[in-house]
DNA sequence: CATTCGTGAAGACGAAT
DNA sequence: ATTCGATTTCACGAATG
């Protein structure tokens, strides 16, 4: 182990890189973490596996200071078993006597560890909590460990700006969720995230949106055709019908009949439509309860397809 | 009888003011 | 902050097969 001893507080530290592939953002370090994340839309580019929390146990600031390779570990067992302690701000001794000199400048160095130290550990909890949630959630909805990965890190960006205070760690988490799995082009629809989540579906989307225009995150309308394969699986569709669902949403981008309509919507239409001209027969009530979406926005948004369809 | 279709009321949202 | 327009959903009844 001969790498070099860093002893940078990474906050300040997020030195500039290239250019995010996905939306021109500059990519940085991000904290704590061995990854390096583009700045605008969250984006994972790479993760090392270098572990930079501490060697070696440190028991006050000058240990931590000669022994850890960065600020905090991130392992919160070490520090904080309700035992973390205060440095007091008056510049005197336990006698009220006052304090000068070397001394002084030690005290101010402390005080800042302390600081950092404090507020370091009560992110890291409501961090542990959410991460926790993403898992969860993930899980449940079958999404890949990189959309969890990504989630967590808009999470954190998120945690940095604080954008936290007076909205719950949970509907946070699910926005996150919510975001990553849309900007990985597998995405879940709201109802979705409110089968699995505690947070009823307006707040994830509040708090989505907020999100999305607080980080800046670039995310364009989930693309219908995402959905078809995996609603048509769970209808059990054939695949010629399923290749026509995918025209037909296609007919209809190219219309333009699409914007402003939900895009869950226009793929429960188009897998309503398709199997029905390929001879199969679905229901609007089995497609709307595979999608979640009402029979009425299935029957007005399967008419535009039709009008607009080339290939019937 | 099951399915489909159309309608009005109501809720939520973005945009405009 | 409020208003307006569009969209979606719900509840219901009518038409279709």
């Amino acid at each position: 182990m001969t790498r070099t001893i860093e002893r940078t507080d990474d906050r300040e530290r997020a030195t500039e890189g290239p250019a995010c592939p996905e939306c021109d953002g500059s990519i940085v370090e991000a904290e704590s973490r061995a990854e390096r994340v583009c700045e605008d839309c969250g984006l994972v580019v790479s993760a090392d596996e270098i572990d930079r929390g501490p060697e070696w146990r440190a028991f006050d600031a000058e240990e931590r200071d000669a022994k850890s390779r960065v600020g905090a570990p991130t392992t919160e067992l070490l520090h904080d078993r309700g035992l973390s302690t205060t440095v007091g701000w008056k510049n005197e001794d336990g006698y009220g006597q006052p304090i000068t000199g070397e001394r002084r400048e030690t005290l101010r160095r402390l005080r800042t560890w302390d600081e950092r130290f404090r507020t370091r550990n009560a992110r890291e909890r409501n961090l542990k909590q959410a991460l926790g949630e993403i898992d969860r959630m993930a899980s449940a909805l079958g999404l890949p460990e990189t959309v969890r990965e990504s989630a967590s890190v808009v999470y954190r960006r998120a945690l940095e700006e604080d954008l936290l205070p007076g909205r719950s760690i949970e509907g946070m988490a699910t926005a996150a969720l919510y975001a990553a799995a849309r900007q990985a082009s597998v995405p879940r629809s709201l109802d979705e995230f409110e089968g699995v989540s505690r947070v009823d579906r307006t707040e994830v989307q509040r708090t989505y949106r907020y999100l999305a225009r607080e980080l800046g995150l670039a995310i364009e309308p989930a693309d219908p055709e995402e959905y078809v394969e995996r609603f048509a699986s769970e209808l059990d569709v054939s695949s010629e019908a399923r290749m026509l669902a995918r025209d037909l949403l296609r007919d209809a981008k190219a219309e333009g009949v699409h914007s402003g309509k939900s895009p869950v919507g226009m793929a429960a239409a188009a897998l309503y439509v398709a199997p029905r001209l390929t001879n199969e027969s679905v229901t609007q009530a089995e497609v709307s309860d595979a999608t979640e979406v009402s029979e009425v926005t299935i029957r007005n948004r399967y008419q535009e397809l039709l009008e607009v369809a080339d290939s019937v």
